[in-house]
DNA sequence: ACGTAACCTGACCGAGCGGTCCGCTTGCGA
DNA sequence: TCGCAAGCGGACCGCTCGGTCAGGTTACGT
């Protein structure tokens, strides 16, 4: 992904490198992307060294992991521009951003902290972003959304709605759905009350992502 | 708070706990609970054994910040009980939550990690959910809050209106009055559909904070 | 003025982290 | 079958962290 370009690779590296994305997959998904790489080197059966001949640095990995999940959530979105009613496809959309965060402790802290310098990570997050303003463009139009909504919007509320559940963690693991549906009934023309604040604009979303990953960063 | 119980304090001595108390809430705002015992030693221009001497650990210390910043709220929420208007009471019971959380990175911690275990948090938290109780309550029986929404509802959808705007931090620092607006549309009758979860009972909150409290601590 | 107990300090400890490096192993083209 | 480059691994480095402690300092009751 991001280093070992395309060439071709040894039959025993290519084996390591995918158990090594599996484990790190997994270890991050259980404990966030503070995972120790000796952790996840351990869980893959390789030695520490081999973690970083494969990324040369842990931010690295984290992109590609990160950069996997974001596609993951694309296509799902995608699929679901095809769906007959628009409203119900974008709180399909919602829900399974949701889902993945509560099930992927990584995929939640995205938008935080490291790996956003990333191009790939970036290029990923935009083709989100882009299914995201399609899905809501559509119950737009349908006006099963109020007009003010836009892509970025719902990015944002599915992080929140998980966020609200989050402290509540194992006790109630599936609580993010009350709050998902209080949110999307927010968004729903009947109780809207003008907004007191614009919409993030692509270049302003694009700005945050560079100011995390600079701090994030080395 | 945690040490020292009422025991008079030589003058220098404290001197030091009020420098150092000054020091941690700045830092703890600025960093997080992340944010290093020297650094605040330094800032605080004491020594590094003198943090450990008023304090026997740093997860005591957190307790002892957040403890102020959990009655300080609570202080705005009984002053909110006698506003003329339940509704906008509310409102600005979760829009005054969200600006501490949006000026505080410890604040914004609070729920998930440390200091949960520590009982003079918990018990600052529940005198918190209390009041939360009673504002809901007074803008439920007014009608301009659905009826299924509960205190417990009003602290956790505080935490995800920050949440919601947290990734786009500096860019557009006041972005969280955009989402706080739309999750509190949600809250209306007028948009209101059956959610899918109950809300959290308090004994679920009381665990919940149990759980991050012994994950978090030693 | 003085003795003492309370207090302060910074060197120190062990643990854990990301990342490096070099000697050994091994897949694979010829 | 053989030679070698690609690949491997784990000891090792430098760093930061929370927490400890021996020894010097200082406020304060008498």
């Amino acid at each position: 992904m991001t280093t070992t370009p395309p060439g071709r690779l040894r039959a025993d590296a290519a084996h390591n490198r995918r158990a090594l994305l599996d484990a790190a997959a997994a270890t991050f998904a259980e404990q966030g992307m503070d995972a120790s790489i000796a952790q996840i080197a351990a869980r893959a059966g390789i030695g520490k060294g081999t973690v970083f001949r494969h990324f040369a640095t842990k931010s690295h990995l984290v992109a590609a992991i990160l950069c996997d999940r974001l596609a993951a959530f694309t296509a799902v979105g995608t699929g679901l521009l095809d769906a007959a009613d628009p409203e119900a496809a974008l709180l399909e959309f919602m829900t399974t951003g949701v889902e993945m965060q509560a099930r992927d402790r990584c995929f939640c802290e995205a938008g935080t902290g490291i790996a956003h310098s990333d191009p790939e990570v970036r290029a990923a997050g935009d083709r989100l972003l882009d299914t995201a303003e399609a899905l809501a463009d559509r119950a737009r139009r349908q006006g099963s959304v109020r007009a003010d909504i836009t892509g970025e919007d719902i990015m944002l509320l599915s992080r929140a709605a998980y966020q609200a559940a989050a402290p509540m963690g194992d006790v109630a693991p599936d609580l993010w759905r009350r709050y998902l549906h209080v949110i999307f009934d927010g968004l729903r023309p009947e109780a809207a009350h003008p907004l007191p604040h614009p919409a993030p604009t692509g270049a302003e979303f694009a700005a945050a992502m560079d100011e995390s990953g600079a701090s994030g960063g080395p």
